[in-house]
DNA sequence: GGTTGACCTTGACCTTGGGTCAACGTGCAC
DNA sequence: GTGCACGTTGACCCAAGGTCAAGGTCAACC
């Protein structure tokens, strides 16, 4: 008898599994075709078209809950159903070709997390010499300026690539750095304070907060969790940062506090 | 102190949810960072770099259970599996690309069930005046026989359209259609089987299976439910189809029985 | 007329990548 | 000291099926 195709035939042509037709049933998706005598359900092909329908639908992202009232919708209403599951599968493959495009950032973590300007200024200080430890660190200081305090850290990177031109400023960095192996009560570090505060005092329109950047409340303590970070691992860093913070203030710029 | 980011600022710095992180947390997929005093975990940007590599790679499409291991990868097996990821990515692209331009077939549910052959065939039926109950029909016949013996789809179509270019035949199937309406014992049934069983032996060549065609033991079976489909609502012109039948038969030609 | 093997039936539980809710502890600002 | 946002764990829920179990059917071969 002529009573129609197997779950099985059926779920072939549509391009499913078997599992996938009955979870349809299940949720009054595609309606359960007549069973034959021993049970069987089978299949026309009006069952087909509604499956293949089905599918199509659900394989372009639509939640299965939504698929059976847009097959019984007016056609004007599921045409526009249709336009816009179009448009979320457009925006889902643009998402997925950036996604593939970032993919190859990966291979260096460094510049999965931070702009093309911030590694560049990251390169230039291993260009300058400056030691691996000390790139590491400003590499964690960026990443955390630009988690911590974002609206800062354009004209940070600013600062950063001003200074690299300045030869004595390098010089000065490089010695704060050799810093960290010393006594925190060397009587060096005063000395070098002393310089690095006039060297910033020499440039203070750099330090000034830049327009139009909205002072939040805790943005002074993001700014010290900062500056200060990695500070407890050298307490000789910890005071020579102290002394040029004081001398700062003493000159009148507002340093954030803690 | 500067002891890092809580999870929400970690969690808002990768763009995933606090919910996400610890999922992948209890993964062993990140490791957890320390605590601090209160038992907050707080991250340093190796927990920040890790975080966003790994839901990059969830984002393209990795397994979770995956990342981890490819995350503590050597270079160039890491190098390898991201090539992979980015093969799949593709595939998985032109595979949304492919359904988005369907989407557009299910308007009109005929053209997403049958290829576009099919449809010029059923477009034509109508415009020679077949009534719309008979190009239903033959639709579910392509559709069954596309599921069913699509090794003779082809060859199918191909009688079809020839048969599309004889007047003659387009007259004697419409009046077998016309039968349907008759009464099974109706006199004009047997000559109207025999005028269709001499149309179709004076063209015995497209009668044969083409070549290369296997012929599968159940192909008789199934090529009779696509002949017989729907006779079971008319007996007038399942008599008619047993006529010709066994006309061919004693001409010699190879029907299917059942 | 058995037996084999492919296919069908239902039902219950498993999976992935999280979301949601509850019940409770912390940190900070006013 | 009182909100209020944020943190902690744990337990359950979700889509969209997959897998497994325990049988019933069908067709074919011997």
């Amino acid at each position: 008898m002529a009573t129609g195709l197997t779950i099985g035939q059926a779920a072939a042509f549509a391009g499913v599994t078997i599992k996938t037709v009955r979870h349809y049933h299940r949720l009054g998706l595609v309606q359960e075709p007549e069973r034959d005598g021993s049970g069987y359900r089978r299949y026309r092909s009006t069952d087909l078209l509604r499956l293949v329908q089905a599918r199509t639908l659900a394989g372009a992202g639509v939640p299965l809950a939504e698929i059976g009232d847009l097959l019984d919708a007016d056609p004007e209403r599921f045409a526009a159903a249709l336009d816009d599951v179009h448009r979320r599968l457009t925006e889902r493959i643009e998402d997925l070709v950036a996604r593939r495009d970032t993919l190859h950032r990966l291979t260096r973590g460094d510049r999965a997390l931070l702009p093309d300007r911030a590694c560049a200024v990251l390169d230039r200080l291993a260009d300058l010499d400056f030691s691996p430890d000390y790139v590491a660190t400003q590499r964690e200081a960026l990443v955390l300026a630009q988690a911590l305090v974002p609206e800062v850290f354009d004209p940070f990177l600013t600062q950063l690539e001003h200074w690299l031109d300045d030869p004595e400023w390098i010089e000065l960095t490089k010695r704060g750095w050799a810093a960290m192996s010393w006594d925190p009560d060397d009587p060096r570090i005063d000395g070098l304070a002393s310089a690095l505060a006039a060297k910033l005092l020499a440039n203070r329109a750099l330090l000034a907060m830049p327009n139009g950047v909205q002072y939040r409340s805790d943005t002074a303590s993001r700014y010290g969790l900062v500056n200060h970070h990695r500070e407890e691992q050298s307490p000789s860093i910890a005071r020579l940062n102290a002394l040029v913070e004081a001398k700062l203030r003493a000159a009148g710029i507002d340093v954030p506090r803690q």
